[in-house]
DNA sequence: TATGAATGAGCATTCATTCAT
DNA sequence: CATGAATGAATGCTCATTCAT
């Protein structure tokens, strides 16, 4: 459930991550937060480090002392979040007694951390959609989703294994799946009086149905 | 099934198309095919006024002459993508005697549609991606959705009014339905050797149990 | 006597060379212009595109319309100052009826040509010395005086076969030789008010005796 | 045969030499000595203070604590190479018998040295190429090599008042002998094969036929 | 003494747009 | 109608230097 290992500045391979001061990490820490900000309030087209420098309040080679370059900003952005949404999300589908509670339980909280995180869940996929590499292709694709689709078609295995699931493809049903959830937040947010936990259910049921063995 | 009217310098509100001549036409017509062209090939951000004019191996100026911006350009890129794609679908759907088919024949006209036209379609996507307006927002957002969202919850009421549907909530499912079937393009442009078809009749099993009324 | 074959931007393998208009020769030629002045006047480092387009009274951008980069620009200098120089020395040192004389043609002829374009061939010598690829290694280096060290050593061939020179090291000759007349310019220009014509006469002597066979 | 005194920071005019405590030169030392494998290592151009302390193991601060700037830096890098370099080449040449073995002990000698102190002065000539003052003149130039000079055109007067020497212009004389010697070294090291001795050899020789009196 | 965090000017380059011809 | 020349703002990035700790 995390994004795959990429580039970064400075680590490489054995993950060598440079011990960095309390100050240090704090100023990371204060410039993420100020890229996310930025990013969610002004677009990602919009957010450039002499922009994102500003909203933190700090001068833009701070940034460029920090940080390798915008790219490892952004990546360190999608660490994060990612991480935090997987950490309010992991646990609660694993708690689960059965499959169906499970996804149930995957879309709900999914839907309950959204409407605490919108802020950084929007520059997250700002990010997604908006980064691209030096040959203008998507630097976080459906690649990035790997992980995701992975623990889904676990649970689905299990609900297969079961018996309480039909045989369905699985990748399809992950695809599918994850991209209701991303469909769900992209529609709140451009609606944000929309039932969100109205939403959630609607969702969990469709695909209760949807993978439910017959009978 | 077109998307909203919007901005898109010359039009406004009562759509007063300016009556163009034959030649302008033809030069509209070669412009926005660079345009697709450029974008699918060398990406959404690395297609510039210059790169789509030398694609078309015309001068830059001439698409200033006869667009108000980039951004006039760019919205007829994607009138036009979407216009045709909603004349392929349609017709197939309405063609339908019940509703459990017409959204099968949905879904596979659709994937049958992106086999022919992947080019096309991802600079659709690229552009309904990327595209932000000044203020960074996207420009073209769910709410270019919203006749997609309509027609689909047309076919739901329907269903639901014979009884053959349940009695889920429409726009939660024309939401979802539409995800389903723009992640299935995006999975499948990544990964060009995933089958198609299989997909889309994985996909239409999937909505099929997700909606069908019990018993 | 030019220098070798580069990127140079457009021109590639078979020296495409873009049929430019009147006019856009014309920009060209005066931003080159600028260039060397701005060279010559401010110094190699202190030559930024900003700084050379602020002499040439343009913006920014034009150079960059007009060249792929300051690389491409600096090229153009170089081959220009280069083949001008060429064009001057040349044909007095083979117009010479014997190799003692065409040594002493050649010195005197750049001794002459330095005087009448101090400016050029400084900022000539400012780019061969200050320019650096992205590795930090010269960018123009001895290699790019092999084809004078050549044409020295047909010179010199021609003294030693016709019994008029001594048995040396031809490639040591040229180098020596090359770099003695290089000294010559860099220590006029140090110090302007030294007797350019008189040093030429001394070199000129120098060589006559370090070349000339015994007896 | 030290560089002109110039600007560098502290010292000036009298050349007040703050007192340093043992530590102090001992820092300043290994920066200078971190500095000659940078510059000659990543070239000129690459060897920002970031990268000379990095080099060292060292932190950016502590260049800027012990000089006064990176001007300062590279003049004391000068400054040490020059000294060393006279301090082999001057005994050899005065212990020669006679100023034509003289001439060529200092060629033979600089040639040696070269050999075993590449990396060194590959620097020296790095900063002396590369090193601009503010207005972006260059800030070593043919006046540093004055000493040098006027050493050579001692030797030089000594030949000609033996009668050894013919009566050639010894300030000629002496740049085009420092100028070959520094011809002599850029060419080794931008071919390494190429062979230095040999060289060096053949260059005595040439200014053995070029200082000579006639009979 | 030494550090590393911060600064801000400067860099080459890209780009949508304007406009005289 | 079409061109290509020109603009100037914006971008990511580097760097010597400063300074509180």
């Amino acid at each position: 459930m995390r994004p795959e290992n990429r580039q970064g500045g400075q680590e490489s391979g054995t993950d060598k991550q440079k011990k960095r001061s309390f100050i240090e990490e704090a100023r990371r820490a204060q410039i993420i937060q100020a890229a996310i900000e930025t990013i969610s309030e002004e677009g990602y087209a919009n957010s450039s480090l002499a922009r994102i420098a500003k909203h933190a309040g700090i001068s833009k080679g701070v940034i460029s002392y920090h940080f390798a370059g915008k790219e490892e900003l952004l990546y360190e952005v999608v660490v994060q979040v990612y991480t935090k949404v997987a950490e309010a999300v992991a646990p609660a589908v694993t708690a689960q007694p059965d499959p169906v509670r499970a996804l149930r339980a995957y879309i709900t909280t999914a839907a309950g951390y959204m409407r605490g995180h919108r802020t950084e869940l929007l520059a997250l996929s700002s990010i997604f959609l908006g980064s691209r590499d030096t040959e203008g292709e998507p630097r976080y694709g459906v690649a990035g989703n790997e992980d995701l689709y992975r623990n889904l078609e676990e649970i689905f295995r299990w609900g297969q294994e079961e018996g309480a699931f039909r045989g369905f493809d699985r990748r399809v049903m992950a695809v599918t799946f994850q991209a209701s959830i991303d469909a769900m937040f992209g529609y709140w947010v451009f609606y944000p009086e929309h039932d969100l936990e109205e939403h959630a259910r609607e969702l969990a049921d469709l695909f209760e149905h949807a993978v439910r063995a017959p009978g």
